[in-house]
DNA sequence: TATTTTAAGGTTATCGATAACATTAATCTT
DNA sequence: AAGATTAATGTTATCGATAACCTTAAAATA
């Protein structure tokens, strides 16, 4: 590998020189800039990060943290926070959690060792805490996506889950639904427990019953054993006419898992969920869905972040935004009315 | 930042000894290697990588730049070499191209000045290949996804494109299709070029006529313009009655397109593609495509490179390795026999 | 007992770049 | 013209870890 020295003896120059014409800082005279770029130009060099990280103290790596690399709300949102990280000249790192704990904690360890200047999570749930205090502890920037977690305060992006959720529920009532079931992810994730909250609260408005037995509980994640899930319908009598799913993922499942008994979606069962499905809504406009701005989200909790680790020092107070969620009506829900 | 210093300084020991037990490494007696971990324990040591690599020559990161995020191909092709790379214990970087040259240059200097140990590419086409050749003039090993590059010659992943593309027409063939038009890809990718000549030989296979205006030559990856597609669909006289996408983002692309001029799928015009749209296809198995093996193309193509890193100065001949594609006949063609 | 061997650890140099300080020779100032 | 300033460049120390070599005391061997 050519190094800055290798540089130097070609071009009679001390190392200091050549590294002053690469970072454009001191005075050098034109003739001797245009020299060490002729030479560094011949011997093909490029820059050594490891070696400058190592004494500037940073690597100018960010790093995001999804707990699922297949769902297009967290691709679109990678989108978001790449291009946002590109324009502060920042590099960025990618993680998939698949929404288990120790991959994530895994993942820390990386973060950690990497020296990265930043950290843009999605945490596993409430039990990353340790994960964030480590973070914390190391004086590693970071901010939170889509989800909180209790005990610690940081820079948080969420989305409006609760009110989300209740207008998913009202939607349905409007179209004549009065049994709504609801699968989510684990109540150890704050939205979650929100777009719980959501549901009950949109059935209480109206007046309808709330009813556990109607409401599971399973993982955001990619499911590997649905016979759960199964029992779960198979217990409910009578059906309810409609289903909320927690997110996308979720959606896909109960409707693989209704369709395969014979159940319809949406002749015999209405479904609505959380979360778009990207480009591929587009080819079949089906699933009506509370939208969340998944680009945004990782737009702007990357600017978060950068701007948390140009002010470090500085005690800026904590920030939260609320992104809304936009319904939108597509033809997965039967008007019953 | 706690360094191996600091640990030594409390554990009055030097700083070899610290590393020894870190890397166990050396001979370390119980008794002090007990120490210096409490030690290190007491101050949550986390050992920096940055100083690591620059001693070792070596950054234990891999690099997998893809052309399209947001495309399922390349995601659970991403999942494929993420398994493939943390099994062997290393780290991935990801980045996304966006099928465009300047952002592919931009990548390959990250890749350059991380001194990542391999890259896994999709490259954006054949005028990729000075940037391959920027690769190996450094030394970086590298393995070439779903495309060849002319002029390199490197370990590769493929898929059997022309196989794929004639068997989609043959498909539409044996339900009595005769008018059948393609939109595709830019010439200057191997795949593309390949999926022309496998519905060239479909058709020539079956005794039709080759018409160029039926075929369209665009962009596989996000299309901002589609002015000119519309143009080629009215251009079309009379109208085809399928048309064989290069890949699954232009048949969402032109689906919708002829959907807002009414004309409907599949009962007006039929269509087909390469490569599956991951979960989507589930909630509405809508799409008949040549399915690649996504997470093979990511995961034995990690293995390669990981090979490759690891017999370094040993010369092994260069490995191609051609996957088939499966073809999934969902109803997004209709029988006109 | 004298000599080797070995276990357990320490010292020093190195990876490639940059910050901080030092050195020249030329130019400016009064 | 003598000292002060400045432009242009060089020297040395440093970031944190590890490789290669060195030291010492105890254990093994002849």
């Amino acid at each position: 590998m050519v190094t800055i020295y290798d540089i130097a003896a070609k071009a009679n120059v001390s190392a200091m020189t050549v590294s002053r014409v690469i970072n454009n800082t001191g005075k050098i005279s034109e003739k001797t800039r245009a020299k060490v770029k002729r030479v560094m130009e011949e011997l093909n060099y490029v820059p050594n990060q490891t070696a400058r990280s190592l004494v500037l103290q940073q690597t100018k790596l960010l790093f995001l943290l999804i707990t699922d690399i297949m769902n297009p709300f967290y691709t679109t949102l990678a989108r978001g926070a790449e291009d946002a990280a590109k324009k502060s000249g920042y590099r960025l790192l990618f993680g998939n959690s698949d929404e288990n704990l120790e991959k994530e904690s895994d993942y820390i360890t990386t973060i950690l060792t990497a020296r990265v200047d930043g950290v843009l999570v999605a945490p596993a749930g409430d039990p990353s805490l340790p994960h964030l205090e480590s973070l914390r502890r190391h004086n590693v920037p970071f901010v939170l996506l889509d989800r909180e977690v209790p005990g610690i305060a940081c820079d948080i992006v969420l989305g409006d889950s609760k009110d989300g959720a209740r207008r998913l529920v009202e939607h349905l009532i409007a179209l004549g639904h009065r049994s709504i079931a609801m699968v989510n992810g684990s109540s150890s994730i704050s939205s979650a427990r929100l777009r719980l909250q959501g549901y009950q609260d949109g059935l209480k408005l109206n007046d309808l019953p709330y009813d556990e037995r109607y409401v599971y509980e399973t993982s955001f994640g990619p499911l590997n054993d649905l016979t759960e899930m199964e029992q779960w319908i198979e217990r409910m009598d009578p059906l309810p006419t409609a289903i909320v799913a927690g997110n996308n993922v979720l959606a896909i499942e109960v409707m693989r898992l209704l369709r395969d008994r014979g159940i319809g979606v949406p002749e015999h069962m209405s479904i609505v969920c959380f979360d778009d499905l990207g480009p591929y809504s587009e080819i079949e406009p089906f699933l009506t869905v509370a939208a969340q701005q998944a680009y945004q989200f990782g737009y702007m909790g990357m600017q978060m972040l950068i701007e948390r680790i140009q002010e470090r020092g500085t005690s800026l107070p904590w920030k939260k935004i609320v992104l809304p969620a936009d319904l939108i009506i597509r033809r997965s829900v039967k008007d019953i009315t």
